[in-house]
DNA sequence: CTTGAACCTGTAGTTACTACAGGTCCCATA
DNA sequence: TATGGGACCTGTAGTAACTACAGGTTCAAG
């Protein structure tokens, strides 16, 4: 057995980190800078040297975000983790809450999607000088 | 037929315009600061003296950002309007392609509600130590 | 030992506002 | 006419979540 060999760890750069979450260089350190990941140890010279749980804390964020997430609630969400203290039931709570955002911001994008539609569809769109979009657009107060 | 009355020209102060559109006072400075809306006039004190023309812009801007466009977009528009050459073609290729945008940040949005709808009906919720949702968002890597 | 890619820090820019601080002006009332 | 307080002024800084440098250092392959 490889006397002084560490395999259990695999080491990563921040560019390693980058790739493997396809998360920026840039924004990694920005998520070091305010608290979202810890601060990993150094090399000699000053690089960032991570292993795998800083890999899994980083894609959890990333995932986090994918599902639109804010970065606070995010941080909610591993201190109630690194707490340990969690229940199943904060975190259903959490997440039911971002589902009812999620469907709010649905919503009124529906309402724009449907209100600009009505509009443009009657625009001749030809090279005409006027437009219906931007007379109810003018229009929208007073008269 | 009274003398030196103006009544065509009806005077607002910035809190008037702010009321009779609902937005905000430092909104439209900020706005005018970016050049969205034309430097008005000022009382003698220095005070902003608005005009009809002023209200009419600004509620352009604002029945904008309720249908979603970005400033910039609505910059776009009223240089169109502004240079007095615009046809309804520009608009409604404008507009046609900021629907196609709305339409792309539903379809994201729906995904994530899907994907956490998904993720939060396999909770227990009760006020046990681990989470289905916890487990997903920490496994989306290699495992 | 050299070279160039990858890394480092720190700062500033992005979007669309909002929130002051620290002053000045306006005008209705006493 | 004096005055008080609300409305207004400028300028700066903060928000969210990054991104984009500049200007320098370290690492690793040849």
């Amino acid at each position: 057995m490889s006397g002084n060999k560490h395999p259990r760890v695999r080491r990563l750069t921040i560019g390693a980190l980058s790739k493997h979450t396809g998360c920026n260089i840039e924004t990694i350190r920005y998520y070091e800078r305010i608290g979202l990941l810890p601060d990993p140890p150094r090399t000699e010279g000053g690089h960032r040297d991570y292993d795998e749980d800083h890999l899994k804390r980083l894609a959890f964020v990333r995932r986090g975000r994918e599902l639109g997430f804010t970065l606070d609630q995010i941080r909610g969400l591993l201190r109630l983790v690194d707490g340990g203290d969690f229940t199943c039931a904060d975190v259903q709570r959490i997440t039911l809450s971002h589902i009812a955002e999620i469907r709010d911001k649905i919503s009124d994008l529906r309402k724009m999607e449907r209100v600009l539609k009505e509009m443009v569809s009657k625009c001749e769109g030809g090279d005409i000088p006027e437009c219906h979009v931007i007379d109810v657009m003018f229009a929208s107060l007073g008269k």
